[in-house]
DNA sequence: TTGAAAGCGCTACCAT
DNA sequence: ATGGTAGCGCTTTCAA
């Protein structure tokens, strides 16, 4: 059943019962639910290939994921972003089209998604420091979102983030209070914007305490099992070894508690080990005792949020860009049930 | 720049310049390489709307994901798969859609993306036992291949699985070789068919030693770190604790790690755990020592694959249905690096 | 409040 | 080997 057919059968014209269907206020209400019985009873929806042609609009959202560098994608919690901003493109029509990019392809794949017209915005994942794709975008004027930010980028675009920083200052803080002076810090890839500011956040910690930055126990890596197996056990073998270890993301962490169990080393008895995972969870060990809590409805918050950021960005496109700062909670001991993140507008300056 | 204007520019009708850039045979090479020239000196491509109109595809295959049965997505190495499909997708000219669906309203999303014409075939994952999602597809001639498969579905449909039911029998006589009697099973939700033949498989390596399946010491719920730490406790209390814990996934078994660090139990020493993750990643414990090994690159093959399977059931709508089932290697020892699954087709009978 | 008809930018049929 | 043109199924002026 198409839109003809629909309106040969009504005895009313396409343009009528298009009015209708999309809710144009110049129809009578008794057209109107004429319309709308017939199109439920018929099964009757749009053709999404005409529509798309006759609005000039996509109806859909590309998410581009760098795929050389993967931090977004093997965290387990990087779904619920995706099921959260997917439901509120569904909501409002839209269709999410993800595109897995090698990085050396990335800059052609926004310019042939906005040239092709497959989609109307793009939600960037796994920003780089002083990353070269914000600039590319605006310069396309396809709009979109940053998953994350990009330091060193003076211009100003839409992003939404957590604040690293802060949460890995506390998670130093943390360990520092429990009398922790030797901590190592198992990092992302260096040029990732996310870790850039861990880092800094770590730095805070230790300057708080009138400690300084041993890069002997820092590392930066792609955040594998490999990598925090091999890690830790290079920190183990140090002449004097950490007494604790924040280790970025929950893949690394547990290559780190194997290496751990290899040495017959129990953690949070012979160890301290402090998590945090990608983006709104925040993982911290209680009382010495390691504790994984994932935050994933407010991930889902987060990508509802971001979805919610681009789609109004594509219907008003002169607006400002916006910025939401994500703080991520620390929880302590709560590992048996899900602690919801305290979610706050936190603008920064 | 559109069809219009580049034909113009050229000299030609849009029909020449449409068919030179679609590779038909009767153009001739030079005005072939002209019109080649041309549209890659203007950065010409063709708008996806009007091309999906015209000829009434989709140019693009749906990926929905259950979303409250969350194994697949909470799975860090399902990305891989998606990458794997979108690569193929991508050489083929077709787009990725990825649809999170509430498992209430799935039913309404394969007959809405079917309706409106959205797509030109699905992806299904997360297939339950007896799933009704492929009597639907079927039904509603939209092609389809289900990752995984569905016991107790009599019609034949594409498929590509991997052995689970082997890959569980290998690490239960693993563990059994290494002298446990007494070893528990950590499963996914009772209603997924991988769950269904991973117990099968545990079964077949209990009955092998003449043992039986202990109710007590085997679960099913969601993938959860929650469910992993709580069960874990749930074992270790019991009068008779099991000595080994078989994990159907890495996520549970991150908690399971947390519950034996909670006791000062080191696993591989006080106890052993054998964890296998979904899909094509296997898991082994080598010399009681647990180790993890994620071989990405053949989940990745695992998408080509499928994403290929999907692309000839389109193109060729009458051919017969195909399956593929992918064996598991049971690595042990390769804690640092990646080891290749051994992938053959094994047409079950 | 409703309708007729001109696109949207391609593909593909039918000519030549 | 090349071109004219009628769609594809909608939306959206412009008229009534």
């Amino acid at each position: 059943m198409n839109l003809k057919e629909l309106s040969d059968y009504l005895g009313l014209s396409q343009t009528t019962v298009s009015r209708a269907l999309n809710g144009y206020p110049e129809v009578s209400e008794k057209t109107r639910r004429r319309v709308m019985d017939a199109a439920r009873q018929h099964d009757y929806l749009p053709d999404a290939r005409a529509k798309r042609l006759a609005t000039g609009r996509a109806m859909a959202i590309g998410h581009l994921l760098p795929v050389s560098k993967e931090h977004e994608m093997v965290n387990p919690i990087f779904s619920d972003f995706l099921a959260g901003a997917g439901k509120r493109y569904a909501e409002n029509g839209f269709d999410l089209v993800l595109s897995v990019v090698e990085d050396k392809d990335e800059a052609e794949t926004y310019r042939d998604l906005a040239r092709r017209g497959a989609v109307d915005g793009v939600v960037v994942h796994g920003p780089r420091i002083n990353d070269e794709r914000i600039a590319l975008l605006t310069e396309l004027g396809l709009p979109f979102v940053v998953h994350g930010r990009s330091s060193e980028v003076s211009t100003d675009y839409n992003w939404i983030d957590v604040n690293n920083r802060r949460a890995f200052a506390r998670a130093t803080a943390f360990l520092l209070d429990l009398g922790h002076r030797r901590i190592a810090l198992l990092n992302g890839l260096a040029g990732m914007d996310f870790a850039a500011r861990r880092f800094k956040g770590y730095q805070d910690g230790l300057h708080a305490a009138g400690l300084d930055v041993d890069p002997d126990i820092v590392s930066h890596a792609e955040m594998t099992e490999t990598y925090g197996y091999a890690r830790t056990n290079a920190l183990l073998d140090l002449d004097t070894p950490p007494t604790a270890i924040i280790i970025s993301s929950i893949i690394p962490a547990i290559g780190a508690r194997r290496a751990l169990g290899d040495r017959g080393l129990t953690p949070g008895k012979d160890i301290s080990i402090v998590i945090h995972d990608d983006d709104l969870s925040y993982f911290r060990n209680d009382g010495d005792v390691p504790t994984y809590t994932a935050t994933r409805s407010s991930v889902r918050a987060a990508g509802e949020e971001t979805a919610d950021m681009l789609l109004a960005a594509i219907r008003e496109p002169h607006q400002p860009p916006r910025q939401l700062l994500l703080e991520a909670e620390l929880t302590v001991g709560q590992s048996t049930g899900a602690a919801p993140a305290v979610r706050q507008l936190l603008k920064e300056g």
